[in-house]
DNA sequence: TTGAAAGCGCTAACAT
DNA sequence: ATGTTAGCGCTTTCAA
């Protein structure tokens, strides 16, 4: 307590303080490296006493590994991918590595971002909701940096995608929708360049038409993806009295559901679902609420963390990186309040 | 894009493709360095061509320096410090600089995530509501490894804190009860450890005896700081009728603000404010939304990322670590619906 | 302004 | 099992 070393500890200090070789000490720190029991005990005691702790730094020099994972955040706004953030900590702390994390703006590019995390010799790059150029792809695989895309795909893109099923999601919707007696409908949208916004538009819709729905009887609003977007979209549609209110509102995700329904409550006194049901989508704790209880498509956030690890496949550097692997897993239809149950099975477990 | 390097090209590759020398290549990337300018263009060049990124690794490993800030977040569950997360995000990724993150236990001991961080020589630590052992603290200063405590303080300690005038905000929540009409209380505390729930507990209570309420007229629930919390502690407390609603209570944060009203309503078919009103502390995104409209005290999370970032100082590494610093700035009541407005001057901007 | 050379703290052959 | 040594890719004196 009295002296401060003022310059932290290196190995050297170390290994001199328990009249050892320096590689001693570095091995002393490397599990599995042979060593004699009775050395490690007092290099780990030296090591105590200086308050000696590894540099990383320096180790990811020599060994090309830098134990750390680069998560690249496009819309922040959206508690899902906070939730997606939380996971992959938590998965990759357990592991013993690092996240460096980023944001880009909502949707935007992301080439910087890489650029940026690159320099720190990354280990594997994790983008969610965030575009990429291809040059930046090939840019990582060069270096033998695997990415991926978490909810997302680029086609024919090198880069591999984890991704919800997510046409088949806005297919579970709309027969929510039809099963409960729905006829006339709207849809909001996110980001228009995002594939996940137009998959699920796409599953909704088709199932709709397949159900003999014209359509024009599905309007599109634009929500960005954010709350007050799809709040703003619906209190525009319908303020002027002369837009017929739909019977039933698919939001593209559970965020902006939550957006149209307050809207919905606060500037059209509509209750939800007698007046309107909605729809949702990933299945975020905020629309599980009282308020809410949305009636939506759970993402097996669990599930696709997992799949995408796999494909970072971090334990095996040298493996080659597969290029452009589209994994999709199911979503679940989790039934809420804010579409009436068929034959009265209320609310699923979950709720 | 034929040939795929396989290894990553390093600036003596560069310097030999630009018929340089290393150092020069070294200086095109380092701003303000002397180089000449036809130079300095063509080894940009050269750079492009080999798809060049300098390592930061080994920048760091020479200048002791990495442009790592760790950011240690101690409640997840709360998007306040994901608000406040994003924020330091934002202002450090601006400066150039990279966030590396990391989760604790709920109020858990940080003390593993530094150590851990640690290891990768980071420029400055940012603690939110977590716990953090003086050991730790001093480990981190005796390297020039400044720490600063967001949203807590540790008195005594050698770890400077920004936070917000808790135990102030905790008199104006009460101050706005009283001038509503209230006469019995309760308050829902969140982490027991944590400075930050105490003294807003203590404000709120120093005031209201000072009103001459009797300490019996305020009761207090463990809501652990997340909205299930606070949500099973009023069902709990309630539940069995014998134990009497009282006509405010006060969530020590807004997300079990939350939680409290929304059990209250979903429960006990309560109106708020008609029945009970509900006050909050900080002023998060989500309780301004419709269901919620919850009378707050606004933490300015920018003006607190600024002092944090100040205490930090990562531009002047060498000027000295000031101990212990506590930082503490003014919150601001904001009116919404959940606490009757004394003279109807209702919504205040910001709702 | 430019290049040569000495490290930064560590790991990993290699030799013992 | 342990020590010696040669780098990892960069920055930074120091000379020129």
């Amino acid at each position: 307590m009295n002296i401060r070393p003022r310059t932290r500890a290196t190995s050297f200090d170390v290994a001199a303080l328990a009249g050892v070789s320096q590689s001693a000490v570095s091995r002393a720190f490397t599990p599995g490296s042979s060593l004699a029991e009775e050395k490690r005990l007092r290099i780990i005691e030296a090591a105590r006493k200086l308050n000696y702790v590894p540099n990383s730094i320096a180790r990811s020099l020599t060994t090309q590994r830098s134990n750390i994972v680069a998560v690249i955040l496009g819309n922040t706004a959206n508690p899902f991918y906070l939730q997606v953030l939380e996971a992959f900590m938590h998965r990759l702390q357990a592991e013993g590595r690092q996240v460096l994390t980023f944001t880009v703006e909502n949707g935007g590019e992301s080439d910087e971002a890489i650029l940026r995390v690159l320099r720190y010799q990354v280990d594997g790059v994790i983008l969610t909701s965030a575009q990429l150029s291809t040059r930046m792809v090939s840019l990582c695989h060069d270096r033998g940096i695997p990415v991926v895309l978490f909810n997302r795909y680029i086609p024919g893109s090198d880069a591999s995608g984890v991704r919800c099923a997510n046409a088949e999601g806005g297919r579970q919707i709309a027969t929510a929708f039809l099963a409960a007696g729905a006829r006339s409908f709207a849809m909001i949208k996110g980001d228009p360049k995002g594939t996940t916004s137009q998959d699920r538009a796409r599953g909704f819709v088709d199932r709709l038409m397949e159900a003999g729905i014209g359509r024009d009887a599905i309007s599109e609003l634009e929500g960005h993806s954010v709350y007050d977007g799809a709040h703003e979209a619906v209190v525009r549609e319908f303020r002027d009295g002369r837009t017929k209110i739909p019977d039933a509102i698919f939001g593209i995700n559970d965020i902006m559901a939550m957006g149209a329904m307050d809207a919905l409550r606060q500037r059209f006194s509509l209750k939800v679902p007698d007046d309107v049901m909605i729809g949702g989508f990933d299945d975020i704790a905020e629309a599980r609420r009282f308020p809410y209880r949305l009636t939506t498509v759970r993402q097996p956030i669990g599930q696709m963390v997992d799949e995408t690890l796999a494909i970072l496949h971090l334990d095996e550097p040298h493996r080659p990186i597969e290029p452009g692997r589209d994994v999709v897993v199911p979503g679940r239809l989790i039934w809420r309040r804010s579409i009436p149950a068929p034959r009265g099975d209320g609310e699923t477990k979950g709720a």
